[in-house]
DNA sequence: TTATTTAGTGAACAGTGTTTACTTTTTGAA
DNA sequence: TTCAAAAAGTAAACACTGTTCACTAAATAA
């Protein structure tokens, strides 16, 4: 019979199977990151054996990619929440940067390896043709339509290229969110000193970003 | 006999060895970082046995870590170079991130490796009690530097805490150098559009961060 | 009921980092 | 130069890893 997605009751059963594996790896994963997760802990966890965990997904890989992908869609519902207030707009554009590096560090593991893209020459989920329907192609686009309402709200330069600024930016948000995510102590670079919390530092750091950009 | 540090024959014996497998491993850690390189393969390539390297080398992080630890050195050379220039102020800023970030995707690997702080609770070489004597240490020290200058210089507004600035403009430069590193087409987010050339977004993203300082 | 698909498994393959017991070579002193 | 001690190097094993394959047991459709 043709699958018509979870309409009988064996095609509920399997799904119901797939998300317990999805659940229990997504609590590893979360603690000790993709390396930490092996198949064989996981399918005793489970109580299966680690083949059957094959019988679900193809391999260790595309399990991990699920839980990236749902983590960063997560991200994305996140920074879309804070950017759909009726706050005055740089008020706004500050506390996306914040949501999206807190998020960002709550799950330091998900964070850095939905962008380590290995570096291989193979696909790049960015440069896809369809870039625009992906996670991160959507958050470009808010991104980006942020800083046209900035530029036509007069706050940021006129002649600023709303796609590169928008690069600019996400690469600056992104450098914040791998430096917290693996440097536990980050804004504190020497023990003693700096006085500064993440949430302060994370502020100055978004208003830097801004003032870039401002006239 | 006590170890003077390859004054006698076989003290230069084994630490020539030591480079060996070093250098060995330098290839293929540039080519396929540290998943790629086994110890066994190493070993092979080397023509020595697996366990001959761990009579060099405690583990194979120790090893990575001297790869890490050197191509940091050289980053630190190579900006400070650029640095110590003469020519005006806000060029050499802009060269400075330039060459960074350059360097860094030259070796994505071992850019990537050196700030995989492991996100651990153990001992973080940031946060360190003697981190002015790391190489992190001594490339905030100058990034700080520079950035005091500007301020002097009247480039930079007065108000500015030099130090939390230098955080941040370390942060910028290491998103950049992150994505760069680990997406391959980066600055062209889709394949068609985006003429701009790594060199030019480079250069537009040093703009945004300098400009974040300005009066 | 029966034939067929699906779920699940045990055992193996090929690979990994690392340790241990062992042999061979080199060294420093009598 | 002989000889004990130290160092260099190794083969084989341990304990892991992801993954595949031949197989059984169970659910499903005819």
């Amino acid at each position: 019979m043709m699958t018509e997605d979870g309409h009988t009751p064996a095609e509920r059963r399997r799904l119901k199977v797939r998300e317990m594996i999805l659940s229990a790896a997504e609590r590893v994963f979360a603690r000790e990151g993709a390396e930490g997760l092996s198949i064989r802990r996981l399918a005793e966890k489970i109580d299966y054996s680690p083949a059957a965990i094959y019988k679900y997904f193809g391999s260790k890989d595309e399990l991990v990619d699920e839980l990236k992908e749902s983590f960063f869609e997560i991200l994305m519902v996140d920074v879309h929440e804070i950017f759909d207030t009726s706050k005055p707009f740089d008020h706004r554009a500050r506390a996306c940067v914040a949501k999206y590096v807190e998020v960002a560090v709550e799950k330091p593991h998900h964070y850095s390896a939905a962008f380590a893209g290995q570096a291989k020459d193979g696909e790049s989920d960015v440069g896809d043709p369809d870039f625009e329907a992906t996670m991160k192609g959507k958050a470009f686009t808010v991104l980006k339509s942020m800083i046209e309402e900035g530029i036509a709200a007069g706050a940021f330069r006129a002649d600023l290229d709303a796609s590169l600024a928008a690069k600019s930016t996400w690469v600056s948000m992104h450098g914040l969110a791998m430096m917290m995510a693996h440097i536990p102590t980050f804004p504190a670079l020497k023990p003693e000193a700096d006085t500064l919390s993440r949430e302060e530092f994370i502020e100055f750091h978004a208003d830097q970003i801004v003032r870039g950009m401002e006239t």
